[in-house]
RNA sequence: UCCUCGGUAGCUCAAUUGGCAGAGCGGGUGGCUGUUAACCACUAGGUUGCAGGUUCGAGUCCUGCCCGGGGAGCCA
């Protein structure tokens, strides 16, 4: 008999089949059962009818507790009454193993006890959503950047230098070296770019702060594009396009998956390019007239851009730092050299960032002019420096945080929940 | 790191002024001819986070510690 998955029952009504899953659930009633059957691509109903009290189905049917692994082979059949609309007549049933007494239940458990058991909560149906908006949305991200011939170009995660010298890095022994687990993948992006001309990387970076809100984790992915000759509006523009792509690929192929997550599609459907661009000085503006205290001079937290992205309708681009509150390498602004050719996104419905990016230093004095008022070992960006001096190019790109952009796609409250395994400050279990 | 809230049955929570530690879910047993987090009956299940203190008496009050939730700063 044929083995399928639920996700591909619809084509298979009226035939038999065999399905290989875990119990998700069960019901009976008298001379029926009822057996909720996951198989990691859905969830299906399986029925069985006797008139017999002592069926050998049922006895096998009543020992099986929720998570027993099985075995299932019966009659597919449409029916109105069943979750999905389809539903499996079992004929036989093969038990490979009943599961022990599963911790998590169908109703409600707290956030420390899921995350205690992360390992199982995965198999729930809110989770299995959320991982499959992540997927998809990873896949959209390579297709976007694949599709626009840039070359995707691994970064190291084992670096001997800090990419931004304000944040702290995980430190780990290099034989008889120290090195430092990846913030960023930027800066050899940048020598990749000058190689290849337009590059993007995509993988894990570690961040050591003690943060402990509900937009970081630890460890985080991030997608990392790079363009030789681009300048800020160029990369305004890609962000954008990036957005759209995963934005459209998402309500096109996961619909139902955020439809389990209640996710209203509708603030998402009418996002459109171009998205609202201000300044820095114009968002102070903007903040102030609305009551925020901030002063010109202040970085946004996140009250400030949740209260941004509420404004307007859409994800906002917010353009020209004052340099002193960006990293070293922003590339000023020609009239305004106080301010930085940067660029944050603001993903709407109060998501806050969910891009940073800019136009890169090219000219070699003033990079090492940088490096030296932000107290950088200049040997340490000797390589990097290397770029100025072999055929400089403006150059821009951004990063974008993948969990904070699936949390946004998901309308979650937490981030933790976009990643199988999340690395959060007081926890790196299981 | 700081602010704030919490820790009671496997899970989610309740316990009035300091006075017999309880319910729902889950488990077990039985019932029910179509269930939708099914339902009904019965049943087992406790070092009240840890250590001290006050008191005739502490889940409840006090001190210290441990663990966790929410938030801030920083950032994607």
């Amino acid at each position: 008999m044929k083995w399928v998955y639920i996700e591909d029952i619809y084509q298979y009504a009226g035939q038999e089949v065999e399905i290989r899953g875990w119990v998700y659930n069960k019901r009976s009633s008298g001379k029926v059962r009822f057996l909720l059957i996951r198989d990691g691509t859905g969830i299906i109903q399986g029925t069985i009818f006797s008139e017999n009290k002592d069926f050998p189905l049922f006895q096998l049917f009543d020992g099986l507790t929720q998570e027993s692994s099985l075995i299932v082979r019966g009659l597919v059949r449409t029916d109105k009454r069943a979750p999905g609309g389809y539903e499996l007549e079992i004929k036989e049933l093969e038990v490979i193993q009943i599961a022990e007494d599963y911790p998590i239940t169908p109703k409600e458990h707290s956030v420390a006890f899921l995350m205690e058991h992360r390992h199982l909560w995965l198999r729930s149906q809110k989770q299995h959503a959320v991982l499959q908006v992540r997927a998809e949305t990873v896949r959209a991200i390579r297709d976007f950047f694949n599709d626009r011939s840039f070359r995707l170009m691994d970064t190291p995660i084992l670096t001997p230098n800090a990419c931004e010298g304000t944040t702290t890095l995980f430190e780990t022994s290099y034989f008889d070296q120290k090195a430092y687990l990846s913030q960023s993948g930027q800066l050899y992006n940048e020598a990749t770019a000058a190689a290849f001309g337009k590059v993007y990387c995509f993988g894990p970076t570690f961040r050591a702060e003690k943060s402990k809100t509900r937009r970081h984790l630890i460890e985080f992915w991030m997608v990392e594009p790079e363009v030789a000759f681009a300048t800020l509006q160029d990369i305004i523009e890609l962000g954008q396009d990036l957005i759209m792509f995963i934005l459209e690929r998402v309500l096109e192929r996961r619909r139902a998956d955020l439809e389990i997550l209640e996710r209203e599609t509708a603030p998402l459907e009418r996002i459109s390019k171009p998205f609202p661009q201000v300044t820095y000085d114009q968002a102070v503006k903007l903040l102030q007239e609305r009551g925020s205290p901030l002063a010109y001079g202040d970085d946004f937290g996140a009250p400030e851009e949740t209260k941004l992205s509420e404004i307007f309708d859409q994800p906002v681009c917010v353009t020209h730092f004052p340099a002193k509150i960006k990293a070293f390498y922003m590339q000023p602004d020609k009239d305004r050299p106080d301010l930085a050719l940067g660029v944050d996104f603001l993903a709407s419905e109060g998501f806050g960032e969910i891009i940073g990016g800019g136009q890169r230093i090219h000219d070699l004095n003033l990079l090492e002019q940088r490096i030296k008022e932000f107290n950088l070992p200049a040997e340490a960006f000797k390589w990097y420096t290397d770029l100025r001096r072999y055929g400089t190019f403006p150059h821009s790109g951004f990063g974008l945080g993948l969990e904070r952009t699936v949390a946004w796609l998901c309308k979650l409250a937490h981030i933790r929940e976009t990643i199988p395994f999340p690395r959060l400050l007081y926890r790196i279990y299981p």
